[in-house]
DNA sequence: ACACGGAAGTAACGCGCGTTATTAAAGCGC
DNA sequence: GCGCTTTAATAACGCGCGTTACTTCCGTGT
């Protein structure tokens, strides 16, 4: 049937096995406004469509109407649950709009970083989405500015680009505030290292559902995990540790897996999860959170929304339209399982 | 500089600026065999091309060669870490070849696949990838015979499209192996789900292994766990509430997973890990084993090994070549940690 | 009879590039 | 000086498609 030597059905051979031109083919793949095609033609057409198992070549389409319809997104590392969250949210998005999405990781290198951005700008990406593991700030190479850019789960340490990052405030907020429903009134906070945005929006909304209660935080029931099992084990011995009545009887966790930690430690002290001692963790790392026994009540990082909204704020900018906000904050659920 | 309306800098223009043909500068781009190029000419296009910012336009590219440079990956989830192993091995391997990988996702729906490899088809996907979590017979829709399709963690149902595959035998060997070395006699097996062919050529290997050391297996040590950490938990409680000395002393968990709840149920009895009771899980979940306390040895399932395969034998079958095995198996590597 | 307007369809150009065939210039032996 | 080969570079075509401008045909009104 195709009469190229790429043994490829083309709309040529479309044309002519249905007798008519070319471009009527094209009109009638294109729904083309304004151009009338009788029933009969179009039918005649599909028809031919179909016998001949025609596709159209996306590229060549690309080519021809100055659009390639790609949107690039760059994330540091696939391995991980975050990443492959992010895609599924940006990539059944962009089908919507009938794109697609061209995926790249940089494995935290600045030059694979820098090479797949040259790939992804070759590819005439429309815009171009930079996801991060943890919430940071971060710097894109220059070439990034070549396209409408937005930065998820990190923000741009010019302060330039667009963002989209989980309100941190409100996710500490709801955990303290779901422990404090309980009837706990003396919450630990182990908590990541305090220098990042996590540790400190979380710190900040922890306190504020505190206060809001009418608590008066106490800083020593605060104490750094480092993200680590180990580091919140060790945190939380020293919280069990406490004579009774000054001991806490709730932990708020800066992650699920300093959870697990916590997690031992209360296990080793015969305390029982939650009778005695509430547990609530953080990023809903499903092989942790719906594993331990019981299941850990955590919030969610909302990966997979903020995936959606990046594409969103790309369309925008791509179709030429200003953003309303520059700097997005997506909420993060609270997950109820077991531990309060 | 560019004088195209989509002020995009093109060939032509890095041709005008340097004062040659464009022929030539495609020449130089692509180092031509056969051409040769004076130094001074090269070296004036090389400069155009830098001082105008040129990016050569893949898509265009591609349509004149006949040769998109795409391959398609087609995986069912992307959440979970798998999945991102595969293509983090895909992508790296594609790298090489000056290729990009078309990631979707299925999610599991076929509608879905079947769109999804509609896209692949129309950007002239060179072949196609297709993974699955967990190893299983799968069928493709006819569409994917249009281009070299090979499966990854999965396997044709009708038997003829080409495969890789983890060695699932030769895991359950060394896990009985590494168990048996550590002097263990009486090793419990908690399997997946006993049809599928995991759980099958697992068991295969640890018999295997049981017999070369001169044991009979035991056939009442092998007990379903039903791949969730609650089915093991209760696994686990069977082999362990045994009378002392027709206990098993190690258990060897169909998965990661499993294996905290093999965790739970030999903590709860007070037995120290791997002291009285040693663990070997399987899958190599790092948010599981490398969290665990104390820290769980087991066998990874080799993801990205097989995704960079998988690139390699569409390569070959890209180029026309024949495929030496048409059944490819990948072995899992042991990770050592601290349950044994 | 004529002009006119809409319907149906097409020829032709260009997107940015790879590639082949061809030209123009330069070197070389006699 | 002439013919011949090598070097340097280009004109021109086509990849598969979107799009604009144009043609042809037919019915209608006067």
């Amino acid at each position: 049937m195709a009469t190229n030597k790429s043994q490829r059905v083309t709309m040529s051979d479309v044309a002519r096995h249905a007798g008519v031109s070319r471009t009527t083919v094209s009109f009638v793949l294109n729904d083309k406004p304004g151009v009338a095609i009788p029933d009969e033609t179009r039918r005649r057409i599909l028809e031919a469509i179909d016998e001949l198992g025609y596709r159209p070549n996306a590229g060549a389409r690309a080519l021809a109407a100055n659009r390639s319809g790609w949107f690039g997104l760059i994330t540091e590392i696939v391995t991980g649950p975050f990443a492959g969250e992010v895609i599924t949210g940006a990539q059944s998005r962009a089908w919507g709009d009938r794109r697609f999405l061209l995926i790249a990781a940089s494995e935290g290198d600045p030059a694979q970083e820098a090479a797949a951005l040259d790939q992804m700008l070759e590819h005439r990406v429309e815009g171009l989405l930079y996801a991060t593991t943890w919430h940071r700030a971060v710097s894109l190479p220059k070439a990034a500015r070549e396209v409408p850019t937005v930065l998820v789960n990190c923000y741009d340490a010019q302060g330039e680009l667009p963002c989209i990052l989980p309100d941190e405030v409100s996710g500490g907020y709801k955990a303290a505030r779901r422990l404090l429903d309980a009837g706990h009134t003396r919450i630990g906070l182990i908590n990541l290292d305090p220098a990042i945005p996590a540790a400190i929006g979380r710190r900040e909304g922890y306190e504020r559902a505190l206060r809001e209660a009418g608590i008066t935080p106490d800083p020593s029931l605060v104490i750094p995990g480092w993200a680590t099992a180990d580091g919140a084990y060790t945190a939380a011995c020293e919280l069990l540790d406490r004579p009774a009545g000054d001991r806490p009887t709730a932990l708020f966790c800066g992650n699920d897996r300093m959870a697990m930690g916590a997690y031992d430690a209360i296990k080793e002290r015969g305390l029982r999860i939650p009778h005695d001692v509430a547990v609530v963790g953080f990023d809903n790392q499903e092989l942790i959170a719906a594993y331990l026994r019981p299941k850990l009540t955590t919030l969610a990082l909302p990966f997979e929304a903020m995936g959606t909204k990046g594409v969103d704020m790309l369309a925008a900018l791509a179709a030429g339209q200003p953003l309303d906000t520059h700097r997005v904050t997506v909420d993060c659920p609270l997950l109820e399982r077991s531990s309060v």
